[in-house]
DNA sequence: GCAAGGGTAATCATCTGACGTCTTTGCGCA
DNA sequence: TGCGCAAAGACGTCAGATGATTACCCTTGC
């Protein structure tokens, strides 16, 4: 095991154990990496990584802190996955997120308040008159995102959000599927709306998993027909190479 | 935005831009400290994070590699957050499983091979004799990564089993409800598998859920139960002191 | 007495250089 | 042709120094 390892898991065993609670403050760099037997270089790797899954929030000219140690958190490190996933793995993905998001939008029918209502009925009704495709892309995310929050559970909203990336969205508008896309999505947001608003549990559930299914299914779409593109460009140059 | 990050985009944006592919080796540490005009030590700590979060691959002695950029390498850092989770977030990450565990168990009816299904039957008939505490534990995560694999989906997989950590099933088998539990899970485990081996989708989701929902309900007591000694010990001690 | 300002100390951020350890690779030898 | 060994290249680790930033305290003025 190296020295990383161990001092990660040095760290998360004095959160386990109790020795380190939420908000609480590490010592100095200098004085921990002497406490567990190391460099300050090595222990500042280790103290990265926790940093960035959520679990130390380091602050300059200050400390290194324990976080809250929440399910945002937590969960926000896995933010680049959806980036850098292979076209094999980002289907995977797109099952994951229809799944969690007809969970979400199951709850959210279920526990949404009235001002969330209201928040949620404006970007259904921007969404119905937004033309640009990028900045539908964007109202459709927060779209979902509040749909998420509604939901009562921070660590899945933060989940569903980290499988949601705006880059596949972004790919997909660039097809030249647009104009149905964009008018069929408006239909399926306004009807996962209706449904929510009214209470309807079930109802909603499933009209957010057809609505995923349906942008997976263009998804591939774009996808075929890029891998088509690709090929036959190669075959051009194989012609006249 | 700190050199870190800086960083750690930078490397990103090559893989999302094509100019590194899953399995290409990187410059040596030297060289890309120079290219992305940092020092050896900050490049190193941004190299560190993404090899923990499964998007690079450090050997020693040979080089940094680009890995396979799957959904099991990238989901694997989430190991860690069963770990430190709060006991709020725990129950919120328990929901998560349960939707997820549900969903892997509905699609492993449907494409569960024979020789998966003679797996599982082998752990059902182990866990139906096994009295250890910790070794039920150990066959019980057994059960459900076997189901998880059945799924298909190796994200899904990964993703249920990062959620599904060891520390909240040992935790309840301390508990002083141990017999009472072996006895409903293993009826609960034989009751999934039937539904499996049957390719009853419907019927292997419904008892997922009520499985994972039960355990949720048995943690829920022992920590109020925990809670509750607590506070009668510091009641005892202020009484005392 | 209180609030605003500056100065000091503590802490993290970054860089430099060096040496140890491990893996690969290619050469020489049997 | 196969084996063994040595050298080179790469990561692992450490030590020290300096800059940047923040928190805290003390002073000063109202």
């Amino acid at each position: 095991m190296s020295a990383n390892d161990r001092i990660i898991n040095a760290v998360v065993t004095m959160i386990t154990d109790g020795d380190l609670q939420p908000g609480d403050r590490l010592p100095p760099e200098a004085e921990l990496a002497v406490r567990v037997g190391t460099s300050r270089g090595s222990l500042r790797e280790a103290v990265r990584v926790l940093a960035y899954l959520g679990i130390l929030d380091v602050r300059v000219g200050d400390g290194t802190y324990v976080t809250s140690l929440d399910g945002p958190s937590l969960l926000r490190g896995l933010g680049l996955i959806g980036h850098v996933a292979t076209d094999k793995t980002a289907l995977e993905i797109f099952e994951i997120r229809r799944i969690l998001e007809a969970a979400a939008t199951e709850k959210a029918a279920i526990n949404i308040t009235d001002d969330e209502v209201a928040e949620l009925e404006d970007v259904v009704a921007q969404l119905a008159a937004e033309t640009d495709g990028e900045r539908f892309v964007e109202l459709d995310m927060r779209f979902h995102n509040l749909i998420a929050a509604a939901s009562g559970n921070a660590a899945l909203r933060e989940l569903v959000a980290s499988f949601s990336v705006q880059t596949q969205r972004a790919r997909l508008m660039q097809g030249r599927f647009v104009d149905g896309i964009l008018e069929q999505s408006r239909a399926e947001h306004e009807a996962i709306f209706r449904h929510i608003k009214a209470g309807q549990p079930a109802l909603a559930a499933a009209a957010a998993t057809a609505h995923v299914a349906n942008v997976e299914h263009w998804l591939r779409q774009a996808h075929d027909e890029a891998r088509a593109a690709d090929a036959s460009a190669a075959d051009r140059h194989r012609e006249h190479g």
